[in-house]
DNA sequence: TTAATCTTTAGAGTTAGCTCTAAGTCAAGA
DNA sequence: TCTTGACTTAGAGCTAACTCTAAAGATTAA
């Protein structure tokens, strides 16, 4: 059992263009045609699918998973760049998270700030709760 | 005292460059300019700026920051909307956060395989481990 | 069998976010 | 004063990742 470009597309929350962008990128090697022409996805092209997706989603661009992909056509030999690419790409994640958590204290501080400010109709917030302007100090200081 | 367009750029990691596209874009409305002309970068300018890194960091795109900095320009009515905007964007850092986890799974079930097959210098990693196969099963079944 | 709906290709167009260039102006140190 | 380096603008160019078009061929349901 395989299936068409479209319902590969749907299955994994994508556009047949983008599919068809991705092989032309060199990025399904593995997707064969049938007689006809038409690509023939398989539950392993599928599976194929889904770890370029969570390496697109944490930040891979094309170039790089077309690398890891070409790694895995090339065989055995190429067992420890991959390792090492995905040994990389967690450490990369884990930078983000870091920078993501940063980036949230910031935002909740905003949205304590924009509260005080809406219940009381203006901006005099930092009169009103000295502690929040302490905060902001610590959050803004680097 | 008051910092020119590259100490400020310095101050924030970005690029002369990029602060005189963000301003071009309207997202530097508060930065005043010298009387020859040369931009002056305030400690509240550069606090902007670090705002705009912090949205821009979470996947806020220019054009929805450009509306924020708007906002605030516009005075106390929009409050607000702003408090909306922060929490909106709360919730996206969330999601973010929740699928970037399920992208680190997928990694480390990754580094897992690739290790063994590093270690025996081949790809049968299943048949050595079919608890890893398993784990593979419920990481890539959705 | 016919109509509707896929799919194919090559290639053009789009969007976001820079990134750089040219030609000139300004500022600071020797 | 001269020189060096930073600054100004308008506008062109670039990269990544799509996104779409046209024209033709394949598949499917009635």
């Amino acid at each position: 059992m395989s299936y068409s470009i479209g319902e590969a597309a749907k299955m994994v929350g994508l556009t047949a263009h983008t599919l068809r962008f991705y092989d032309k990128e060199g990025l399904l090697p593995f997707v064969k045609k049938t007689s006809s022409g038409l690509r023939a996805f398989t539950e392993s092209d599928i599976e194929w699918l889904k770890i370029i997706e969570c390496l697109k989603g944490t930040g891979l661009p094309l170039k790089q998973i077309k690398q890891y992909i070409d790694w895995c056509m090339e065989g055995d030999a190429t067992i420890p760049q991959r390792l090492n690419m995905f040994i990389e790409q967690k450490k990369h994640v884990e930078e983000q998270k870091a920078k993501w958590e940063k980036h949230l204290e910031k935002i909740n501080f905003k949205i304590k700030y924009y509260e005080d400010a809406a219940q009381h109709g203006n901006l005099n917030v930092f009169e009103r709760n000295p502690k929040l302007l302490e905060e902001k100090k610590r959050l803004f200081k680097d």
